[in-house]
DNA sequence: TATTGTTATACTCTATAACTATA
DNA sequence: TATAGTTATAGAGTATAACAATA
């Protein structure tokens, strides 16, 4: 048997010690938390680059987006619908009405409420989110397919009850 | 037509107000980072559930389990294949060290990398930590079925090169 | 001059306890 | 007594810059 044939393998690149050294992940490769923890920090990587002409956070749009479609609802019912510690929405939503998207209205039947709105200027803020990010769904739709991307969802939603 | 008939809706629940009021997602609902993070918040919950008795991270894990199946790497190495930082890499291996389960050798070849490799007690606490795991990954499979599973993994392998 | 591991530091998220004002 | 919002604080996880040892 000849050396060097044409079906042997490549040379490898000269022993290149610059270059990353292949490794074996063994079952973590299929470590369902393991993959999405790396997908969800490639899609956070995708927002951040979607937005960043906006300077909104994933938390910060998600609570805009709630209060657009709920005017009216209490800072402790954005917090349970969003996962989100009330005393860490508190300065979270105080920046939103700092940069004058949402307002805190104390809920007169309790005093003890706020009830939340947006001003014209956030909810423009919510639109120009959205025609941002759906670039950010297109990018997705091209890398897993319009079929392939309705499957994720689905099956993360199921995930959300584990 | 007769009011309260059989056909009615049941009444709500009188009015009650501690119950968490529903709340409209809006657009939210199908972005894809949204859903990845809620996700994935519920399989951590899950992982610490799952691994209490052991104390692990999945962060330690990942690493332990990299150390297992390419024994001889260098820190860098692993840093490189867990998408972890080098400054961030030094503590969490150095809390590795201290337990018992990994060591750190000195590689002549090269006196600045260090080589890494499992103990007898770390490879048992791998071993003792997959086996717990498996219990997390069935419940997955429960949930989303053994087709559902491995069509999330996919996907999300996919959107890891987004 | 460049790289490995290290330290120090800072910033974001998240979690808990305690306070106030209302109920 | 209990709840809504707030404050303070602490702990993860992650990011950058600078340093010593080594190449």
């Amino acid at each position: 048997m000849r050396m060097r044939s044409t079906r042997a393998k490549p040379a490898p690149p000269a022993a290149d010690s610059t270059a990353p050294r292949p490794v074996h992940l063994g079952p973590l490769r299929e470590f369902v938390g393991y993959r999405l923890r790396r997908a969800q920090l490639s899609v956070l990587a995708g927002f951040e680059l979607a937005l960043r002409e906006l300077g909104l956070s994933p938390g910060q749009l998600s609570v805009l987006m709630v209060i657009a479609h709920n005017e009216g609802l209490t800072q402790s019912d954005v917090c349970a619908a969003l996962g989100i510690q009330r005393a860490n929405f508190t300065p979270l939503l105080h920046d939103l009405e700092a940069r004058g998207y949402a307002i805190r209205e104390v809920l007169p039947a309790d005093r003890r409420s706020n009830t939340l709105r947006l001003t014209l200027l956030g909810r423009e803020a919510v639109a120009r989110a959205l025609a941002l990010h759906e670039r950010l769904e297109k990018r997705i739709t091209r890398c897993l397919g319009a079929t392939g991307r309705s499957q994720l969802i689905e099956l993360l939603q199921k995930l959300e009850a584990l």
